[in-house]
DNA sequence: CTCTTAAGTTCAGAATCCGTACTCACTGTG
DNA sequence: CACAGTGAGTACGGATTCTGAACTTAAGAG
């Protein structure tokens, strides 16, 4: 649909689904609890029109699913699929990402509480090692899907870095 | 400048940087190592209209900085922030479900590998407990932020979830 | 001189976005 | 039955945004 989709880039297909205008938020929102075309709407102040497109583009991008809640007349509630709950704890490290460095005046508008009974903020971390993952631990190797093209020519080519 | 930056949400802040098109991938390469505007827009294919705007933006945000490489001619390169520094993390975490749940054709097409020594892929933690992070063992409660607004009815209101 | 490089800016046209108003299929009320 | 109401969208048009190509500015190289 959109050239991301085009790009040999794991960020640049999660993008595709996460980085346009209201999906997270409409993703957020299903995780939160709301699944109706008309709660969506009034929550996020979207027009309509827009909504049901998102919702469609979630849907055929398999994060979302669209479920029948009664027959006569037909209506229907929005879920996340497997692979949407699967994106919400990338959401949520964004989502401490603003709590960090773009906190609304008054505080953190949200707090995550972990299964283990405590407040926390999430954090990236090595399977392996459990240690914590930042900019400056990782480095980054061609993997083997890589290939020469928009949006990878650096991965491709050789590292100066 | 976007209605996302007025909401009182920090996954909205953090769309507000992240979500636009183009940026995650504008930092991915930030990260990767390439600096100059001419090598960002041949690897991304971007218009260069568009690279200037987004650049400032990003620089406007907080997460890119210019810097001067040389006077006469005067000439500039961009670099990660802190705060873009930070944020890598969480790019990782989206590659790590763009991988999971869109791989490209032939695998994934870049591989992490921590200062342990060992190719990963990110996991979203408890700081505390350090278990792992999902859907289900997570859940939200309004922050001293949250504030009745345009995309915080659901967490100001009480949960049904 | 003329050519090249870096880092943009300007412009027109195409593609999206977004709000308002409307539709459609029923249901419940009198 | 007629009529207002609800959930889930469509239709339409003006406002933004994106694209691609050409232009600019300020050097240094041949």
């Amino acid at each position: 649909m959109n050239r991301f989709a085009e790009m040999h880039c794991s960020i640049a297909q999660a993008a595709g689904v996460v980085a346009e205008p209201w999906s997270p938020l409409i993703l957020r929102d299903l995780y939160l609890g709301l699944r109706r075309f008309d709660d969506l709407a009034r929550d996020l102040g979207i027009s309509r029109n827009l909504l049901a497109q998102r919702l469609g583009r979630l849907t055929a991008a398999g994060v979302v699913e669209k479920v029948v809640y009664q027959e006569r007349p037909v209506r229907h509630e929005y879920h996340l699929t497997e692979a949407g709950r699967d994106i919400v704890p990338a959401l949520m490290t964004l989502m401490a990402w603003g709590d960090r460095w773009a906190t609304p005046p008054g505080g953190p508008p949200a707090l995550l509480v972990h299964s283990c009974g405590r407040p926390f903020s999430p954090v990236v971390t090595c399977p392996h090692c459990g240690g914590s993952v930042d900019a400056d631990s990782v480095s980054v190797l061609p993997g083997p899907g890589a290939a020469p093209g928009p949006g990878t020519w650096v991965l491709a080519g050789a590292q100066e870095v």
